[in-house]
RNA sequence: GGGCGAUUAGCUCAGCUGGUUCAGAGCACCUGCCUUACAAGCAGGGGGUCAUCGGUUCGAAUCCGGUAUCGCCCA
């Protein structure tokens, strides 16, 4: 068989796929099987794949195919929302560049387009999915604006609204003049921007007396209605109850006093806007202000005004301020003065609060079973440290505005009597009619006289319904789907949405089934590029997925992002993490060319070294599933694929395969390669879940498999019991094995020149188990068992066993002292911090017995290992000087000067060995 | 301004109940090798006062407080 030395995942991936969905392998159908649920954090309908989702699909997709070959009915439900601002926004592009203006069109007009372009342009991201592996079932694939969903959504409105959750009122809210919607708090973004802070003049009524105040907003010096001091601000004191002229419209307003006032801030003063910032707005309940609004809906000054009307905001602040100038009442302008705005998150449009009339969501109340749920482990979220902050915000939550003056979305379902401000809720005109009448007592209404509310629902609104209403659990609580699927295992989400979704997912849940959602939450890191920035379309940082996919396998993609991305911790994006992943899948598939290449030849016995080397690989496998169990279960992802790289780069390929590998052109023994094969076969189960593709690849050619088999619904190892001892024994012979290449590095031997190793301890006690081991990866031509140790050797020692190599003429007597030297200064220090605190009468009276008998151990086995050291030194000394003396007589027997020279010499030398540690 | 979290090797991070020479991993780096699975590789090596100051303790990277810096959330 002719394979090629690199693996080539394009060749690969689209077919596996294919298979996988051919086979139905994704599909899920409630059944006797324990269920797994993951539902998707549903993309924007209009989103494109970024990092963020390559990360987050990723971990579902581990999660589930684990779960799926652990033998559960594994359900990865996938889906898109209807982003109700984001997708306006594109369809009111779109509609620009075709010379349609929204304002020209009426609703429906409007949204017969939305949907062509839903139709048209949406769920792209969902194919994408596909590409990385993402192993949902399609057929279940749900949006959120589809009938059924739509219909839940409406219904709840409907319930909580007649439970008296929702309510309508004035609020200051976020207010975006470009798409001319409210906004939620989550959807302002504050950026620090250089701004100018300009000190105004106003004058106080009948006086020739002038305060000045610091604002970052002279437009809305128009909207004045008071101007408020500190009470104890000694300054202002005696003006507080006077009169003061707002300028440019010569409105006298009240100067108040209140404790909000900053005095340190600007000059003291503040003027007070209660319809165009949310604090002046709470001062102007609190002292009973008139509020004046002063903006149109697209953020251009109304007839309040009184001036500059028609003009946008931005142009109006120059225009005010350029008046004020010219009037007499700019004291100066601040320039570099730095503070925070508000953008909307969708349109970057400068926020602008403003009192509107807007539909509200009652949250105490329905917070309080959710709190409860995460505080005390019911919800597990993962890590543990954003318990605090969700507590914080549940603790502190805010009614939650749910109106947006959108087109595309759930219209909210409220109908408005004729000619009146009074209302009634209900989910079909019909029905609407019907409270109509009764409300009215007038039967003859029509449903032409109703009204219905022009305003959609916040897409959270339909997106905290989603693990429920994927299931049809709001309309349908007792079917199949829903009793077997709810509540869902794991969630993954980024930490960003933790309150605006997550935590209303966990409400509704308990709202609208007593049951949370979902088990655990898993919150993964926000991908940012390697230099720690937010990967963003404008710093172009983000690199385009599909392209990584192309250049290095979905394997690769998927293990370079976690191999960096433990949880909750930011994933610091470098492109070279994903070569390290095609790398890895490289090495994969070179063993399995290795292995696949083998003769067997049923006629030949097992070498001892292979028998070994397959208990002990059997051992540390066990071993390692069973650590890579523990990590799973606490959702240690990234620490579990790097048990597994190691386990397979170093364990198996490095050490196992070395061990059990013929020589060139040799066969291997049946039995061998029938545990190599075995081995192979779990080792890739256990990493099909972390890298779906190049797995099923090998899986499939390792064995003879039949149409419709795979590795995906193959079952995954569990770890057995394992022989520790049998793991430690190997682990010294590694040690050896590295001390014995080190000498070879060191002495320049050839790595295939033989070696004799002679070990310092009877053969019954030193456990030669790996002896076979030793000698073929070290190519040693005997293992000896000495007595006393050896002259003309090479030593080292491993844990408390002395090992010589006989060397001869090679050996470096002085470099040898000076490097057991060395050892045994180490030990010497090692022993004293050991004394220390053996010595200490505390240590002993205090620390627990087991940490006693360690520092005994360790005692003990450093006064061995000093003995051993001393008596090696001794020795060499010793056989130096031996040495030393034959070269002496034979030098006397050379003529004088050559004498005078040499005997000088030795003395440098000898001088250098006795002069320190001489005994 | 309020809250939460972080600071360990050049980089990204482990270190879970304070106790093994506990200071670790991967990458990067350095040296030597194109050695018949793999140069996308092999073998070997160097590198950290655990941000800082203080406290608790027989014992602190780990627990507690102060300081500094950074990040996130909320206002």
């Amino acid at each position: 068989m002719d394979i090629p030395s690199k693996y080539n995942p394009a060749l690969t991936e689209d077919k596996w796929y294919q298979y996988w969905l051919d086979n139905g392998f994704f599909r899920s159908e409630p059944d006797n099987r324990k269920s797994y649920t993951i539902v998707i954090p549903p993309p924007n309908v209009t989103g494109v794949l970024h990092m963020g989702h390559m990360l987050n699909n990723t971990i579902q997709d581990i999660l589930i195919r684990r779960a799926r070959m652990q033998g559960k009915n594994a359900l990865w439900l996938p889906g898109t929302d209807h982003a109700s601002i984001a997708t306006e926004a594109r369809v009111v592009a779109m509609l620009r560049e075709e010379g349609i203006e929204k304002s020209q069109i009426n609703r429906e007009e409007f949204l017969k387009y939305a949907w062509e372009w839903k139709k048209k342009h949406g769920g792209m991201i969902l194919e994408q999915l596909k590409k990385l592996g993402a192993s949902c079932d399609w057929e279940r694939t749900k949006f959120t604006m589809d009938d059924d969903m739509s219909e839940s959504v409406i219904r709840v409105f409907i319930d909580l609204y007649n439970k008296g959750y929702i309510y309508r009122g004035v609020r200051m809210i976020n207010w975006d003049p470009k798409a001319k919607t409210a906004v939620s708090n989550e959807e302002v973004i504050f950026k620090e921007v250089q701004s100018k802070l300009y000190y105004v003049r106003y004058k106080i009524d009948e006086k020739d007396e002038w305060l000045t105040i610091a604002t970052t907003r002279p437009e809305t010096i128009l909207g004045d209605t008071a101007v408020c001091v500190h009470p104890e601000d000694k300054r202002y004191k005696h003006l507080i109850g006077q009169k003061i002229i707002i300028p440019l419209v010569n409105r006298p307003v009240p100067i108040i006093a209140d404790e909000y006032v900053d005095r340190e801030f600007g000059t003291g003063v503040l003027k007070i806007t209660p319809a165009h910032d949310e604090n002046d707005y709470e001062i102007g309940l609190k002292h009973d202000l008139e509020v004046i609004n002063i903006f149109n809906e697209d953020g251009t000054l109304n007839e309040n005004a009184q001036i500059f009307t028609g003009e946008d905001r931005f142009v109006a602040r120059d225009l005010v301020t350029e008046k004020l100038r010219e009037d007499g009442h700019i004291d100066k302008i601040k320039k570099d003065y730095v503070n925070k705005v508000g953008y909307s998150e969708r349109t970057e449009a400068v926020i602008e609060p403003r009192l509107s009339r807007q539909w509200f969501l009652r949250m105490k109340e329905l917070a309080n079973p959710a709190l409860e749920s995460v505080m005390n482990d019911t919800v597990k979220i993962h890590p543990a440290k954003f318990k605090n902050m969700y507590r914080h915000w549940m603790e502190n939550v805010r009614d939650w505005c749910i109106s947006r003056q959108l087109w595309w979305g759930h219209r909210i379902p409220d109908y408005y009597l004729p000619e009146s401000d009074e209302f009634v809720v209900a989910d079909t005109p019909e029905a609407a009619l019907d409270l109509a009448r009764r409300k009215t007592g007038n039967p003859s209404l029509d449903i032409e006289d109703l009204k219905q509310d022009e305003d959609v629902l916040d897409t959270w609104f339909s997106s905290w319904l989603w693990p429920i209403s994927v299931f049809d659990g709001i309309r349908d609580p007792q079917n199949k789907d829903f009793t077997y699927y709810y509540p869902t295992n794991d969630l993954v989400t980024a930490p960003d949405i933790l309150f605006f979704w997550v935590a209303r997912m966990i409400i509704a849940g308990y709202e609208y089934n007593n049951e949370k959602p979902f088990h655990n939450v898993y919150i993964t890191g926000m991908v940012r590029d390697k230099f720690g920035r937010k990967m963003s379309k404008s710093l172009g940082n983000s690199p385009e997925p599909l392209d990584l996919i192309r250049k290095y396998g979905a394997d690769g993609v998927r293990v370079g992002m976690l191999l960096c991305s433990p949880a909750g911790n930011d994933l610091l994006f470098d492109e070279n993490l994903t070569e390290q992943g095609r790398n890895f899948g490289n090495k994969i598939w070179n063993a399995f060319r290795l292995v696949k290449n083998w003769k067997v030849d049923p006629e030949l016995d097992q070498p001892k070294a292979s028998a070994i080397a397959v208990e002990w690989f059997n051992a540390r496998l066990n071993q390692s599933i069973r650590i890579l169990d523990d990590q799973y279960s606490k959702y240690r992802l990234s620490e579990a694929l790097m048990n597994l790289y190691k386990l397979f780069w170093d364990e198996f390929s490095s050490w196992y395969l070395e061990i059990i590998k013929p020589s060139y052109k040799q066969s291997i023994d049946s039995k061998t390669f029938e545990a190599t094969t075995g081995f192979f076969e779990k080792l890739l189960k256990i990493l099909h879940p972390f890298i779906p593709f190049i797995t099923e690849e090998i899986w499939q050619l390792i064995r003879d498999r039949k149409d419709g088999e795979s590795i995906m619904v193959s079952d995954m190892p569990t770890g057995g019991d394992y022989d520790k001892k049998m793991i430690e024994r190997f682990e010294k012979t590694k040690e050896t094995v590295s001390s014995i290449r080190t000498i070879r590095k060191e002495k320049n031997i050839p790595d295939k020149s033989p070696l004799s190793l002679n070990v310092k301890e009877k053969e019954e006690v030193y456990d030669n188990r790996f002896g076979e081991v030793l000698k073929k990866l070290c190519y040693l031509s005997e293992i000896n068992f000495i007595a006393k140790k050896m002259e003309g050797a090479v030593s080292f020692i491993v844990k408390t066993t002395e090992f010589y190599i006989p060397l001869g003429e090679k050996v470096n007597v002085e470099e040898e002292i000076r490097k057991l030297e060395n050892e045994l200064e180490y030990t010497r220090g090692f022993l004293r911090t050991v004394m220390q605190k053996l010595d200490n009468e505390q240590f002993i009276n205090n620390a627990p017995e087991k940490v006693i008998q360690i520092e005994l151990t360790k005692k003990a086995d450093a006064e061995e290992k000093i003995k051993v050291l001393e008596e090696r030194i001794a020795g060499l000394k010793k056989s130096f000087i031996r040495k030393m003396r034959g070269l002496m007589i034979r030098i006397f027997k050379k003529p004088y000067l050559f004498i005078v020279f040499l005997v000088n010499k030795i003395w440098v030398k000898l001088k250098y060995i006795f002069n320190e540690n001489c005994p």
